[in-house]
DNA sequence: AGGCGCTTGTGAAGGCGTGCACAAATCGCG
DNA sequence: CGCGATTTGTGCACGCCTTCACAAGCGCCT
């Protein structure tokens, strides 16, 4: 669109502000268009259709060219989306060029995973500093990591520069956690632990809580129990065959 | 709303279908806002005011007055709502009162954690076999459950009666995964492993992806640097102080 | 060179969700 | 017994997101 950009580095445009204020549910969906490039290009596709990349990520196809429209996007009408260079975009988009670091406090039985969780590494991270209260597991290395005690964040986020962190603690201390993390410089933070944090509004609070997630499937399933039951029968589908990941 | 009901059994109403069809956006605040009740039970308070639990659950609080006005909520004008009877409401829409069997497949780093995860059994969920594809790790003690070899699935699912399946998975197993819970009965999937599944339309995914969570922050950080780095200065906040947990 | 088929990009419409603002209802007190 | 303070429940308007449908553009084949 706008004027012809193809060739130039990933988001230095000329007169187009390097930041198109996308919509919240456009960015949700970004790192899933994300994946399913990575995979296509795996198998040694060149470009991909609209059509083809909406069914590698689940969505509609209307709906992932509008997304990509929004960034500016670059397809060939007739032809579809160049692999490689849409990639590039995306991942210039979401900051992925930069291999974040992010730091992780709270070693427990969660926490011990999320420091081994490959996919991070695999996809623009890097966990460079893991964090625990307890003296007993200060010392642990984990992954060739060593866990080092929180009184230590505030020096260790400033030589690392952290933006990132992640909460894996249990609820009760995860609010001195994140009041930690924000006095340390994180502006970053991804909370596992139950509750609602309050911090700064200029510090972005993203939440995963398993049990929730379980919640919600339990509901439908109590739903659909009860439709059965009824005389009007079959389960008519909950309209979520899109199964995205998540909606601040 | 509607008639008068209060004192009947959760749920249990004359002529109003026991399921009041609640927006999905709804159904995602309820587990939250029945944290926060269960929270407040403990401290001994007997009512809540909208503007309390709100705060509470980090949401606002019409939106909150909305969300439980349509399951035909118990509020008293001038009072507030009676947190027992609020909690046992919630957990009846939500089906938490059947203390739900779950099962989880793939044992490796997150499978592990997930099994020994407090908050599951805390909310409602018992966790009743552990699967996993690979012979060296049947049999292993995780919390005291024994690690079944994937083949056996079929049987104990329906011995258990088990309707919700939890996937962690590597990728490239998750859709051979699904399929095989699909085949057993499970209706309803809470995914760990990246990539979309597909299922008939009658069982319901949801799905939970760290490294999306971290990439979508990523954007965040890429977005507020180069905010901070124009003329305008200051970082104008995302107006995401909601942090909600999840919308499908 | 011209035409045909395919695919993108987008205008417009509809639906869902949010938040405001207020009327209705309840309690406590004088 | 009535009045004021308080808090719920909701009608309404607005904005965001999704979805349809189609014109514009591109490549290929003849």
């Amino acid at each position: 669109m706008s004027q012809q950009r193809h060739g130039s580095t990933p988001g230095e445009a000329d007169g187009v502000p390097a930041f198109p204020d996308l919509p919240e549910a456009t960015i949700a969906r970004l790192p899933e268009y994300l994946r399913a490039l990575h995979h296509l290009a795996e198998t040694g596709a060149e470009t991909v259709s609209s059509e083809g990349l909406a069914a590698a990520a689940g969505v509609n196809s209307a709906k992932l060219r509008k997304d990509l429209s929004h960034l500016g996007s670059y397809g060939t009408r007739g032809v579809g989306y160049d692999v490689a260079l849409l990639v590039d975009q995306i991942e210039y988009i979401l900051g992925l060029d930069k291999n974040r670091a992010v730091c992780l406090v709270g070693v427990g039985n969660l926490g011990h995973a999320l420091a081994g969780y490959a996919g991070f590494a695999s996809r623009g991270f890097r966990v460079v500093a893991l964090f625990d209260a307890d003296p007993k597991k200060v010392g642990e290395d984990i992954n060739g990591l060593a866990v080092q005690h929180i009184d230590d964040l505030q020096r260790v986020a400033a030589e690392e520069s952290i933006a990132i962190g992640v909460i894996a603690t249990p609820p009760g201390t995860a609010q001195s956690v994140a009041d930690a993390l924000v006095a340390a410089g994180v502006t970053s933070i991804l909370n596992f632990a139950p509750g609602v944090l309050s911090v700064p509004s200029n510090v972005d609070v993203r939440k995963v809580d398993l049990a929730i997630e379980l919640q919600i499937l339990s509901f439908h399933e109590h739903r659909k129990a009860s439709l059965t039951a009824l005389p009007g029968g079959r389960v008519p589908a909950t309209g979520n065959s899109d199964q995205e990941a998540v909606g601040s």
